[in-house]
DNA sequence: CTACGATCTCAAGTTAACTTTAGATCAAGG
DNA sequence: CCTTGATCTAAAGTTAACTTGAGATCGTAG
């Protein structure tokens, strides 16, 4: 781990941890752009490596690969990313979480909010049937998150 | 909306927002197990909604469905599940997503950790330099989240 | 120069999570 | 009773995200 740290890309399977097919196939969907050596093999730089890193956990947390794009298209590749840049896009993919994570939230307060009544039976509950009360005013998703899967 | 609130296919589906093949198809993988009419047709009752909701929720997250049926399964079907049951699954649910949010932050720290040391150019900054040097103590995944994905 | 493993491209195969289609049955109004 | 829309089952089709396979080339140690 010497140089200019450019990496073939069976060193960068071994680090990140993906298949080397993974990698081509996210190059193929644009989320990376690595450089190529005369002979034609794929040179990765360091910025590569974050890039990777920050795919596999957006993935974790049920973004699509085009989505992922759009957050990582905030991040110049011709020039070398600052920490701004970063910065932007790691805070726009945090309000993204902080939304389902609030939606989770509700979720599990709703479905903790009994025990301070005292009342084991959820399905006479009062705390429950206000929430279910919403399926009165129109169709259409209840517990949904910002639908960011779209 | 009376009398015991069991609730046909179509009635779930307008409720929950999912498509009535998707609850069909959660049947099929064991996530509910609704009651059947006479006729044959399916009944759902409350307890079925909160956990399609759950799904909805947790797929959000990323989690899988045998994973999700794997969460599911503290909830006893046959008797109606109290508030304990309930905040045992979403405490499990919770744990697994803060160290998936734990993962997230640690990453989003050492992007942003640069602009304490005023210098811009990630590739040559010292805090970035600092996880990547993990890369020397053998090969794997770096950033990987706790491998829930699995 | 010759091997032999690592890479390359391109095309086809796989898996999860659904959707669609086809043909039959259920259920409620006229 | 008849029609019409909702549901049923079973099977085949779809999409995203990869993996696998085939055949050719790269690159480096001997």
């Amino acid at each position: 781990m010497r140089a200019d740290d450019i990496l073939s890309i069976g060193q960068v399977a071994a680090r990140t941890g993906l298949a080397v097919s993974a990698i081509r196939y996210y190059e193929e969907m644009g989320l990376i752009t690595p450089m190529r050596a005369p002979g034609g093999t794929r040179r990765f730089r360091r910025a590569d490596i974050r890039r990777l890193s920050f795919v596999r956990i957006a993935q974790g947390f049920g973004f699509t690969l085009p989505r992922i794009a759009d957050l990582l298209a905030n991040l110049p590749e011709s020039r070398t990313p600052t920490a701004k840049d970063w910065r932007e896009i790691s805070e726009g993919f945090k309000q993204e979480l902080d939304q389902k994570i609030a939606t989770l939230t509700k979720l599990r307060d709703d479905l903790d909010g009994c025990i301070g009544c005292g009342c084991l039976s959820l399905d006479r509950c009062a705390l429950y049937n206000r929430d279910d009360s919403a399926a009165q005013k129109g169709d259409g998703p209840r517990y949904l998150m910002g639908d960011t899967s779209e």
